[in-house]
DNA sequence: AATCGACGGTTACAATTGCAACCAATTCGA
DNA sequence: TCGAATTGGTTGCAATTGTAACCGTCGATT
């Protein structure tokens, strides 16, 4: 007799649903006021907090297919919140990193999720976030370890 | 001076990288073998683990739209993995069931699931994916009440 | 019992997405 | 040093997805 199957305590199952509720949640907060996708966001988000960086690495930060990454760096091209340079050594290379108004933006929004998640914060308890995302850490350490291996 | 915004401490972030991760790492088990999609092998999974269910069921316990889970029953359906029966009193109501075959189905891509994360349990330690069950219960919580009053 | 709003579920259509193929540039290896 | 394999990034196309509109049914109000 095999061991029983608890569906609710299925990690993939448990994050993707845990997941899709809070970023559609938090995207509500500037999906109107912004006109901004989701990965769009994600890349704002992700050269406002970590600085220039390529489109390959805002895909591996953010775990972000490449397709997606550049549909979005395009669209925030677009808009004139992102500007691109060139690599002088490898010409294949292109630095992203917000222009002003981007950086104008990313500030605006950052302050959102700060507020959204410090409101979070009130209601779960000091450090109940912290424990989930070092959680969330040793996962990603393990997954992405396995995978070099080959599992 | 606004406090600083750091992207790899932002929740809604961190849970998305971790579910897509997790998810794809996951669907490698079980897309080539059994040529299924993810919704599928949600849809499976929750009619296997709970029993008998209507789609809205379905969609609120895998916080999945009602369109997608509409096409997956579609899908198990055409497989015959799942059957539908009336409910009596109210004609809009479709029970869903999983057929014997797709319980069989369901098992095997349970035992596969449990073997996953039995295999994840050991690199991360005891315990370690029920602390943050446990946290992610809360979160849902949260985000559930306070979408009741509106925030 | 007729009307209206809500509900369960499906579907048409448009937008988003991922796969695969591609281009240009670089690195590796014989 | 030349060709093959690899890498960063884009794009065409097909598949997946969400929105909105819809159908049939139900419940409440009158």
């Amino acid at each position: 007799m095999p061991a029983p199957f608890d569906l609710e305590s299925f990690l993939p199952y448990r994050l993707n649903r845990a997941a899709e509720l809070i970023s559609l949640s938090f995207a509500r907060e500037y999906k109107q006021r912004y006109q901004i996708t989701r990965p769009e966001w994600r890349t704002l988000a992700a050269l406002g907090s970590v600085g220039r960086m390529t489109a390959t690495q805002v895909g591996v930060h953010s775990n972000m297919h490449k397709t997606k990454v550049s549909r979005a760096v395009h669209a925030l091209e677009q808009r004139r919140w992102l500007k691109r340079a060139e690599d002088d050594a490898d010409r294949r290379i292109e630095h992203l990193e917000l222009s002003v108004l981007g950086q104008k933006a990313y500030r605006e929004i950052a302050a959102l999720a700060r507020a959204y998640q410090e409101s979070l914060e009130q209601t779960l308890g000091q450090g109940a976030i912290g424990r989930i995302e070092a959680g969330l850490a040793d996962v990603e350490q393990a997954l992405l370890a396995g995978a070099r291996k080959g599992h």
